[in-house]
DNA sequence: TATTGAAATGATATGATATATCATAATTTA
DNA sequence: TAAATTATGATATATCATATCATTTCAATA
C-alpha cells in the first residue's frame, strides 16, 4: 500500500462529500483515517478496535458497518469480498475520474495494490462476458498472489 | 447452471481421485452430489442440511468444511469468495485440461455460469499484472451481474 | 430561536460463516 | 493383526454480518 498524504486525502474526501450533498461526519472521518493509516485491509471489528485506540472512545461494530457502507457508497472505501476486509480507496485524491477498482492482494503480507488495469483489457473482458449474454454489474477484480517483496523472500 | 449428467460426472470424479491416489469416500461423494444437484451455490451450512435430507443422516458442519476442502483440493468444487458459497466444478466430466475458472454470478437469481474466458484475454490480464511486479496465484475471476433470464424480467 | 423531521448513531440480540482442537473410527499397509 | 495414517465426530469458540428499535444530532424552516 503506497503511502498517502492523509491530510490532503481527507480534504479531498470532504470536498467530494460536500459536492454530493452528503455528510462526512467526524466519526466517519475517523473511520476513513483509520483505513488510510492502516498498512493492510482491515475487518470491521479491527476497525472498531483501531477507532478505540485512536479516539479513546468505544464504537459499536454495528456503527462501523454503517459508516463503512456510507464510505463505500461514496467511493471512499472498497470492500474486498475475498477476505471480508475493507480498504481506503487509493484514488481519493486523484483528479482522474473513478474507474472500477482492481486489486492485487498479497497472500503472504496481506498488502493490497489498487491498480488500474488497462481500459482496453477491461473492455475486452466485458465484451467476452456479453457474448455469454450476461450483464456485468461492476467488474471489480480481486487477484491473489505474491507482491514483489514477498516473492524475493521465498 | 447447466444440467449435468450426475452419474457420468461422479464416475469421472472417482476415476480422477483414483488416479491421484486420494480417497473419494461415500460421504465426500454425497457432498459432491448435493452440489451437482443444487441449482445455485450453497453455503457449508446449507450443504449440511441438504446432506441430511438426502441421506437422513446428520453431518457436522465441521465435517462438511473438511470434505469441501478435500473436494476443492481435487478441483471438484470451487469456492466463491465473494459470497462464501460452494459450487461443483462445471468441468469435471470434460476431458480438456483444467483452466482457471471464471464465474458469472447472477445477483438476482444467484445462478452461476462457469465460463472459459478467452485464453488470450487472461494472458493479457496476467501480463498487465506482471508489469506491476505481482505474481499471480490463480486468476480466478468472480464477476457479478444479471443473467440473461433476469435481464429480461427487469 | 424553537419546532420538527430526517439522518446518524447507539444498544441489544441474533444469525451466518469459519477454525481450533482433541477424540474416535475407518482404512491401509507392513 | 498391529501400527500408522487418514477420515470423521464432537465441542467450543472465533469471526463476520444483519435486523430492529431507541436515542441523539443536525439542519431546515416556520
Amino acid at each position: 500500500m503506497a503511502k498517502v498524504d492523509t491530510h490532503k486525502v481527507m480534504q479531498q474526501a470532504e470536498r467530494s462529500c460536500a459536492e454530493h450533498g452528503v455528510r462526512l461526519t467526524s466519526k466517519r472521518k475517523h473511520i476513513l483515517e483509520v483505513l488510510l493509516n492502516a498498512q493492510a485491509p482491515r475487518s470491521a471489528y479491527e476497525i472498531a478496535e483501531l477507532y478505540r485506540q485512536k479516539t479513546e472512545e468505544n464504537i459499536p461494530v454495528m456503527s462501523v458497518y454503517r459508516m463503512l457502507d456510507f464510505l463505500m457508497q461514496n467511493s471512499l472505501v472498497h470492500k474486498l469480498a475475498s477476505n471480508n476486509k475493507f480498504i481506503a480507496c487509493a484514488h481519493i485524491a486523484c483528479s482522474h475520474s473513478h474507474q472500477t477498482p482492481q486489486f492485487l492482494i498479497c497472500d503472504n503480507c496481506q498488502q493490497v495494490r489498487e491498480i488500474g488495469v488497462d481500459k482496453q483489457l477491461i473492455h475486452a473482458l466485458e465484451e467476452s462476458i456479453e457474448h455469454n449474454h450476461f450483464q456485468l454489474n461492476s467488474p471489480q477484480l480481486e487477484l491473489h498472489g505474491l507482491c514483489e517483496t514477498c516473492q524475493q523472500e521465498s
